[in-house]
RNA sequence: GCUGUGAUGGUGUAGGGGUUAGCACGGCAGAUUGUGGUUCUGCCAGCCCGAGUUCGAUUCUCGGUCACGGCCCCA
């Protein structure tokens, strides 16, 4: 037996209901914060992630030669390839701000397990040509609206500027840019000592770039701060004690954090957290994640935040963007465990389609005489499934009635004889003969429904 | 990268060195030749793969594969 590669998953019938349905359910949420899907290749040219992210990631991706040798690779996320959609299509000259949507799977070689595959789904939106914090609030809003939206619930977002620790750092004099001989420059070491909360380690690094050491505990206690939108007072105290430095990342976080409360639903938990630190050096200015703390080590569910990546295009005007990516999968293995903790049949709301289903029962005739019927219904918008195998009535009102039949309609050699045909509501029990014809038949369902 | 647990019909499970491998759901057929949901009967369908130990392995041992956890990582 051939089994399923490592990593990936089957979709049947049932859970696929489930994932169109929630696919559904956020793209209406984007649509309605006016984002409009785009899509690109499942596979990209290698050098699109090594040139984002390094040659360092290439273990980790699905990499591979076409048969004229070129070097691709399965897409690990959608990010880069919307840059290079944006840069390839000419989508520069489009009236900006640019907000765009996408959903697609993605590939990463890694350990799999629940909550994290080969294979996975991602939803995300990026918001391109104008940046600050109101356009930074108009893409957590979104993330918002759209976990509140589906049901979701218990879940935290933190919420974080990474021009804040970074702007203290440089304003006492730490360097951003990469000494000669060094993997990274001093201001990303203190960023990940202070993440860790390595004290010692980041006033040494304070004192061998010519830094006071005292310095670094305000800095500890700014990265330490924690709590909802009250925490930027405590936090403005100490970047005020600091010389020489901004407090313009701060107020950015403040204008953004306002209007976030005045354009999305207020979330069941909401952190300020100057640590949110995205790891990477692309993030230039407010960074959010969101966590579920039921799903365990893979909780995290959604990440975005401003970054600069369509310099690498030729388009460096467009920089910063906004945008996050959210693990389709992970919101989904939530909310099925938070359904069951809770009794609740449905998983994602609209997930069962609960339109009626029309059998139509052929009984002892040629079939050819219900096959208008079938179209015609169809044609009427009615979801209509022909009893194909022959079955005896009682069979056959079986079957209609396991797969969830509201209505069947019975033709038999009587019916043919009288030109008629035995319309029954399964629920209801009540049955009536109506002509045999699509149009009454049709008028008959809707009657009865 | 480190580490732990597990794998029995399609699904959920019981069992265990020699068994007709049990049960429930499910599918099919009949009871029931023009009306379903209940019931009864019968049938379908399984020990993840490979090697070893043994007279004999689905059961024990090792390896593989896959799944699920805990760290590391996560563009």
């Amino acid at each position: 037996m051939v089994q399923r590669p490592r990593g990936t998953r089957d979709f049947t019938p049932k859970v696929m209901s489930r994932r169109l349905a929630f696919e559904h359910l956020l793209e209406e949420r984007a649509r309605r914060h006016g984002f409009s899907r785009i899509q690109t290749p499942v596979f990209e040219s290698l050098d699109l992630f090594t040139a984002k992210s390094g040659p360092g990631i290439v273990s980790q991706l699905y990499a591979f030669e076409d048969k004229s040798e070129r070097p691709l690779t399965l897409r690990p996320e959608l990010t880069a390839p919307v840059m290079r959609m944006i840069a390839e299509e000419g989508m520069q000259m489009l009236p900006r701000p640019l907000r765009l949507s996408y959903y697609g799977q993605c590939y990463r070689y890694e350990e799999s397990k629940k909550g994290r595959y080969r294979e996975f789904f991602q939803y995300g939106v990026e918001l391109i040509g104008e940046s600050g914090p109101l356009a930074e609030a108009e893409v957590i809003a979104l993330a918002i609206d759209m976990l509140d939206a589906c049901g979701l619930e218990n879940w935290e977002i933190r919420i974080g500027h990474v021009g804040i620790l970074k702007g203290a750092l440089t304003g006492l004099g730490l360097s951003g840019e990469t000494p000669e001989g060094a993997t990274e420059p001093p201001v990303a070491s203190a960023m990940r000592l202070l993440d860790k909360g390595d004290d010692a380690g980041l006033a040494e690094l304070f004192s061998s770039n010519g830094i006071n050491p005292e310095n670094a505990a305000p800095l500890r206690a700014l990265s330490q701060l924690e709590g909802g939108r009250e925490t930027l007072g405590p936090a403005r105290e100490i970047l005020s004690s600091l010389a020489g430095v901004s407090l313009d990342a701060l107020d950015d976080l403040q204008t953004t954090l306002d209007a976030v409360a005045a354009l999305a639903p207020t979330p069941p938990s909401l952190a300020v957290d100057l640590t949110v630190a995205r790891g990477l050096d692309y993030y230039t200015g407010m960074v959010f994640e969101v966590k579920v703390p039921e799903l365990g080590g893979e909780g995290q569910v959604l990440g975005g935040g401003s970054y600069k990546l369509l310099h690498l295009f030729g388009l460096p005007d467009l920089d910063p963007c906004c945008g996050f990516g959210l693990g389709f999968d992970r919101v989904l293995l939530a909310l099925e465990a938070q359904a069951e903790a809770s009794g609740r049949e449905e998983v994602v709301p609209g997930e069962v389609d609960r339109s009626g289903r029309v059998a139509v029962i052929p009984f002892g005739i040629d079939v050819s005489h219900v096959l208008p019927i079938v179209a015609g219904l169809r044609a009427g918008g009615e979801r209509v499934e022909l009893e194909l195998r022959g079955r005896k009535i009682p069979k056959a009102m079986k079957w209609a009635n396991s797969i969830g039949c509201q209505f069947t309609v019975v033709v038999g050699p009587r019916d043919l004889e009288s030109n008629q045909a035995m319309v029954k509501n399964l629920e209801s029990g009540e049955q009536q003969a109506v002509a045999l014809n699509s149009e009454s038949i049709l008028k008959a369902v809707q009657a009865m429904r």
